[in-house]
RNA sequence: CGGGGCGUAGCGCAGCCUGGUAGCGCAUCUGGUUUGGGACCAGAGGGUCGGGUGUUCGAAUCACCCCGCCCCGACCA
């Protein structure tokens, strides 16, 4: 491709309203424009780059048992209401009506219309086990789009689902969709981790997620130092030694303006694990819906509120008004687990503790002595507080260490949940009729080519990993004279009779704006061609970490090739 | 939806406080000189100042309403 015919506009600046690194980067080299709130157009080079992501997803998961099928973006709403997703979704499901008036959505995710599919279709277990998956355009009317690709309303997905006969043979496609995603990320050369995860809205009952680690991720994971535990911290558990604080008689304590667990713990000089810290939610969904609760964990710890939701076999939670906090006889500020008219929770580390200060429920008053045996005996125990760095890991007792990833990836166990109410079912080996069992797993495609720019990149621009880049080589012709042109022209077409993917850049520019552009778009190796080499027959081959060498003019395709081969780019 | 910030030429910004009819850098176009790391000189084009209403002799500037964007919280690939 000659550079001047390719649609590549290329910012000279950040533009204002990018905050993350892949999204000033892909704005700034010409590969995405933004269209509307979290839309984007992908111009020539992104599109190049998506193609080959999926190209190596396509490979794996073709090699791994499973097959593609293309399903509509648009679906008829009848399939959610059937599945009972259509209210659960919300107003991410971006509902309208078609000229007949009939309910229509976009789709946000497919489980429901491969269920009907499937269930249409299935007849024997001689069937089973199939997976079918497909890559879509998928939308998603998210509250907060933001960080350019990273979180957009509409965008591309790898979504995959898999139906079996029993649970045992879903396992077995689980781990092997799992070992199929460590291979396809293990080829996109990203630095990533498999995490235990939360099941949200999807359902099911087992789960991981892939991150990549950046540190522009939204995720906080856990891991352990010593063992291969990872997890999201919406789930990770772990422990850690808290030191036992005497039995005492309750005794009420003036804290005048004092409010926050630390301020408490600084004015009677106590450790704030030494404070018991109670917060109020109402309830959303399930049998305790639109009431008020109240959960502890210890001064030091955060209350995770994923893991409340499903102590709560709730749908979710919000942190309750001051009305609501007083409905229950609580006093914003000085709120304590000790004369609430609620369901109380406390963190299972809180079983038997002593000692402990809490809020009094009175204003500028706190109680101390506090024991969670004696004083509390309407509360429930559960794991409630988030995992911290530095908590030793249940598996091996090592140290848990926090990084942030960017979910690229999951794959669900998700046993009958859809499969029952699409009625997907079969006659099995008993003669009997049977409900398939499901898993299912999706790639965030177009998010994939974000962060990897977020792990690929330096001060001169992006670093596709060569198997991920737009083209293969830059080929830059330096000056203006007919021989480097001509010389430049015959390589090019070398290269291309090579079947290399290759960037020729003739434009009347500078050099340096050539080497800028370059080094910004990102490609992998570069070419150059110059009026002073090329009078001693030598032309430079350069690699985009900074390495140049000068080479024989008449050495260079093969060169090239060599250099393609060890870099494992395939075209 | 709640909280914070912003909207002036393709991009990045100044001007607004204290009203007088729009400016800078980059990019673009023309001509010339340059040509191994985002050149220089000369000239040119390009703006309903996000939209509307109001105040005023006069509004980018002041007031009110609306729209859009970015950041922080709940969602998730």
């Amino acid at each position: 491709m000659r550079y001047s015919k390719l649609f590549i506009p290329t910012l000279r600046d950040d533009p204002a309203d990018a905050e993350v690194i892949s999204h000033k980067l892909l704005l700034r080299a010409g590969y995405i424009r933004r269209v509307t709130s979290g839309v984007y157009d992908y111009l020539p080079l992104a599109l190049r780059v998506l193609r080959k992501i999926e190209a190596v997803i396509r490979q794996e998961l073709n090699r791994s048992g499973a097959q593609e099928l293309l399903m509509p973006m648009v679906q008829p709403c009848e399939l959610w209401e059937k599945s009972g997703r259509m209210e659960k979704y919300g107003p991410e499901l971006l509902r309208f009506k078609d000229r007949h008036g009939h309910d229509s959505c976009l789709g946000p995710t497919h489980e429901e219309v491969i269920s009907d599919l499937v269930a249409r279709e299935l007849r024997s277990y001689k069937q089973l086990p199939m997976n079918l998956y497909q890559i879509q355009t998928k939308f998603r009317d998210e509250i907060r789009p933001r960080f350019g690709l990273m979180r957009g309303r509409e965008f591309i997905m790898k979504d995959g689902y898999s139906f079996h006969a029993d649970d045992a043979c879903l396992a077995a496609e689980y781990d092997n969709m799992f070992a199929t995603y460590c291979r396809i990320f293990e080829r996109f050369g990203l630095n990533f981790r498999p995490v235990e995860a939360d099941c949200g809205s999807i359902g099911g009952n087992k789960t991981h997620e892939f991150h990549v680690l950046a540190e522009s991720g939204e995720d906080l994971i856990a891991h352990c130092s010593g063992c291969d535990y990872a997890a999201n911290v919406e789930k990770a558990v772990s422990e850690r030694s808290v030191q036992a604080f005497e039995a005492a008689t309750l005794q009420s304590v003036d804290t005048p303006n004092v409010t926050s667990a630390e301020d408490v713990a600084a004015l009677l000089s106590l450790e704030p694990s030494a404070l018991l810290k109670t917060v109020v939610y109402r309830v959303i969904g399930g049998e305790n819906d639109a009431t008020v609760i109240a959960a502890c964990v210890r001064g030091d710890d955060q209350l995770q509120e994923i893991k409340l939701i499903h102590a709560l076999a709730a749908d979710g939670v919000e942190m309750a008004t001051d009305e609501e906090v007083q409905s229950i006889g609580g006093v914003s500020g000085f709120i304590g687990p000790q004369g609430l008219s609620c369901k109380l929770l406390l963190d299972q580390s809180l079983n038997e503790a002593a000692g402990l200060v809490a809020g009094a429920n009175k204003k500028d008053a706190h109680v101390t002595g506090l024991d969670t045996a004696r004083d509390l005996d309407a509360a429930s125990f559960a794991d409630l507080r988030e995992t911290r760095a530095g908590d030793d890991c249940l598996k091996c007792g090592s140290a848990i260490e926090l990084s942030r990833g960017i979910e690229v990836g999951q794959v669900f166990a998700l046993g009958t949940q859809y499969t029952e109410s699409m009625e997907v079912m079969f006659q099995n080996q008993q003669g009997k009729r049977a409900v398939a069992t499901m898993g299912c797993y999706g790639i965030g495609v177009s998010r994939l080519m974000a962060a990897v720019v977020e792990q690929c990149n330096d001060d001169s621009g992006i670093s596709w990993p060569p198997e991920l880049a737009p083209f293969q080589l830059g080929l830059i012709t330096m000056g203006k004279s007919e021989e480097v042109m001509q010389a430049s022209e015959t390589i090019y077409q070398q290269l291309l009779d090579a079947g290399i993917d290759v960037l020729w850049d003739e434009r009347k520019e500078r050099p340096g704006v050539k080497f800028k552009d370059a080094e910004l778009i990102g490609l992998p190796m570069q070419v150059v061609i110059g009026d002073r080499g090329l009078k001693a027959g030598l032309v430079e081959m350069g690699l985009r970490s900074g390495e140049r060498n000068e080479v024989a003019l008449t050495d260079i395709v093969n060169l090239v090739i060599d250099q393609l081969k060890t870099s494992g780019s395939t075209n």
